[in-house]
DNA sequence: CGTCAAAGTTTGCCTAGGCTACAAATCCTC
DNA sequence: GAGGATTTGTAGCCTAGGCAAACTTTGACG
């Protein structure tokens, strides 16, 4: 399989179809934004408004990491912010968000469903919503809906 | 201690307890040299060395970029490697490997026992493999040996 | 041997995402 | 409404990890 033709074994243009690094890659730089709008939005759905310094709390950064982050988002669209005054998504960064929060709900519901306990199925959740493609969360959703509510 | 009573640093629970975001950061400096360490071993047990071209291929990046990560490997010491030969494993890089290709594995294997198709559970494998605490990774291997063995 | 393609390395550039230090704006409280 | 604390923003630095281009080494083979 591997390592028969010489030259490049993958091809180079449509490999990030195919070559699973490649695929990660893509992710993670997707990875903070989706961060970024899913907790604005968890912040204004439970506080009203989504700060700087609040945002940065939460990530465990510091405030300026934050400033900047808002000004890619930004730039890409995905936010709305005036200078020192909160910070608002946009209707494509709403969409964003949602899908984000509810890949987050899924998989801490299957985590806590296979037996993980709360506090780690949390983190590792954060870890892995990511990365999973439709067909792994409609897996779990399964999953999920054979099990008994808890035991 | 740089972090302390600076300013708004965490809210509720941690101190030092983790956050999941800190977390998914640090997890993501290890991430690379895993995925590096995993695939020479891989490329060494299966064609008898590893070399720049075929990681390279692999990893779906230039011959240049491997060459520098492998020079940061290097200096973490756990490759060693001399100028236009091929790459080999130190003892520590070894049971990093090792180690790596058991939660890789664990973590496919999950998968496809979930349902998910063999194709897309590497790709998302992939992914994950590197955000998971001990506890959901037994949590896998039990559910694994829950399953009936397909086939 | 000599040559030359393939493999490997070096150099220099780019972007993202951290940080600190400092400056500026906002807002609270009197 | 002024003053000081808090919040936000700016500037500059750092590291990691990509890239392309140019150079060097290796090794296959006529």
């Amino acid at each position: 399989m591997p390592l028969q033709e010489k030259d490049t074994y993958q091809e180079k243009d449509d490999s990030s179809r195919i070559n699973p690094f490649v695929r990660v890659r893509e992710d993670h730089a997707n990875e903070l934004s989706e961060d970024y709008l899913e907790l604005i939005e968890d912040l204004i759905d439970r506080t009203g408004e989504a700060r700087t310094v609040d945002i940065a709390a939460k990530l465990g950064v510091r405030q300026a990491t934050v400033t900047k982050a808002i000004a890619r988002l930004k730039r890409e669209g995905l936010v709305t912010a005036a200078p020192y005054r909160s910070i608002f998504l946009t209707n494509e960064g709403k969409k964003i968000a949602s899908r984000a929060r509810e890949h987050h709900r899924t998989v801490l519901e299957f985590l806590i469903a296979l037996g993980v306990q709360q506090e780690v199925a949390e983190i590792d959740a954060e870890g892995i919503e990511h990365h999973l493609s439709p067909a792994t969360l409609a897996a779990m959703q399964r999953f999920i809906q054979q099990q008994p509510a808890a035991a």
